[in-house]
DNA sequence: GCAATAGTGTCTGTCAGACAATATGCC
DNA sequence: GGCATATTGTCTGACAGACACTATTGC
């Protein structure tokens, strides 16, 4: 196939980092302002090149959440997907394995280390463009939230978002506001606690403020939800068939 | 955070595939036999580096499945996850992208140009570690099978597994044979059917030999199946909570 | 007719969605 | 008490699992 003088070519890998919170009921994305060629000035996901020959792909990931955002505790954080078309990057050829995180709110926009700035953006700017991303961003932003409207369903994923312990209705905001559906709080409860492991009661009441104080929950050991939650979809205009 | 000489590390990029059919009800995958250290003489993931600076990785993918299997026409193929620990590969650093393709079933074991041979193998005997794999290629496997029969539950995925056009009990086999679960044959009638777009009629009934003839389908252009095609959990001995 | 496989109809329990009703805090 | 939110309960339609029954072929 070819001469004995053929050597594999040798490439650049890179970590990205879709890192998914709430905010005020909406979807948020940390986006970083690039400090430098290419694309300077434009939003990007946080993220970077393997540190050394010796160093793991997950580790890296890990590395870049600490330096970029200055997280530290990551409740979550998987893999999504490689991408490494050969003109993504103008630099040569660079092929990026990009991760999924889920954090809870946090204090306020972290300013990293490394990178120039780093703050929270509505994944809705970003979706429609309102927001332009380097590189080839968007399309990984698009298939690191659908991953995450879809591990919703069914695994406990929505946890990742709340802080240690949370009320169910903090939990049904997560699914609320992930999938852009208002739930139905009763049979939201119903659906939860009938799922057990999901989530395990922690402690008294705690009151809100106004009305009636919600127990409160931390997440339970149950990874695989089943029956799964259900993302009810928008029912098709007229008579509404089956989706 | 380093000095202004660091470089990033060029590392090798490679391509590893796990290609699944059925043969004679069972769930079957490809492996070729190692010719060249490390791990010679053992049996392993079709795969290889990257061709040259600017092959794309999903380009890699079709051409080492040609090349190695002989496989031409893909109905399925798609990227599973990137494995890319530091001491995997005892030539150096190389970080693999894992793929995963299905294929109706082939003629026969296909010889292929490149490796040293390529047989089909049962994954019974692959996950039990009666067939021992080169590198990390068992880890590869077991997360390619349970990605299989996950997308079964709610994509058209089955159909890949079948020749051009099939009956339902063709259909019905695929999701026994990657399940390893017998399922009632009237209600999986029912279930197919009621899911519009999955399959469409193609031609009149075939006879099998033996029986009533079969009508027969082909894929239908339907891609997400909702609601989800049910993979039941053998209930858990004493009394059957639910899972 | 008989064997064998394909395909339909019916019954029943479980679960999701709608929504009424009750509980418990703060003022 | 009055307001606001949390939590429980009930009703109903859709669907999954079990299984009896009919249809269509080869012999």
């Amino acid at each position: 196939m070819h001469d004995d003088t053929w050597e594999p070519p040798r490439i650049l890998l890179a970590v990205d980092l879709v890192i998914l919170t709430l905010r005020g009921g909406r979807l948020h994305l940390l986006l970083v302002r690039r400090g430098i060629e290419p694309f300077v000035g434009r939003a990007a996901l946080p993220g970077g090149f393997l540190a050394d020959e010796r160093e793991d792909i997950l580790s890296a990931a890990r590395r870049e959440l600490r330096e970029e955002a200055g997280l530290t505790d990551i409740p979550h954080l998987e893999q999504l997907g490689t991408y490494g078309e050969p003109d993504r990057d103008p630099r040569g050829r660079v092929v990026s394995v990009a991760h999924l995180a889920v954090v809870p709110r946090l204090p306020e926009p972290v300013a990293g280390t490394d990178a120039a700035a780093a703050e929270w953006t509505p994944v809705d700017d970003v979706l429609a463009e309102r927001v332009p991303l380097a590189f080839d961003h968007l399309r990984i932003v698009a298939e690191g939230v659908e991953r995450a409207r879809s591990k919703l369903e069914h695994t406990g994923l929505a946890t990742a978002f709340c802080p240690e312990v949370f009320t169910l209705t903090e939990l049904q905001q997560v699914y609320e506001a992930v999938w852009g559906t208002p739930l139905d709080p009763r049979n939201f409860y119903r659906k939860v606690q009938g799922t057990k492991g999901f989530v395990i009661p922690a402690g008294p009441p705690r009151s809100t403020g106004t009305g009636r104080p919600a127990r409160v929950y931390r997440a339970g050991p149950r990874r695989d939800l089943y029956p799964p939650m259900i993302r009810t979809v928008p029912t098709t205009a007229a008579g509404g068939g089956k989706r």
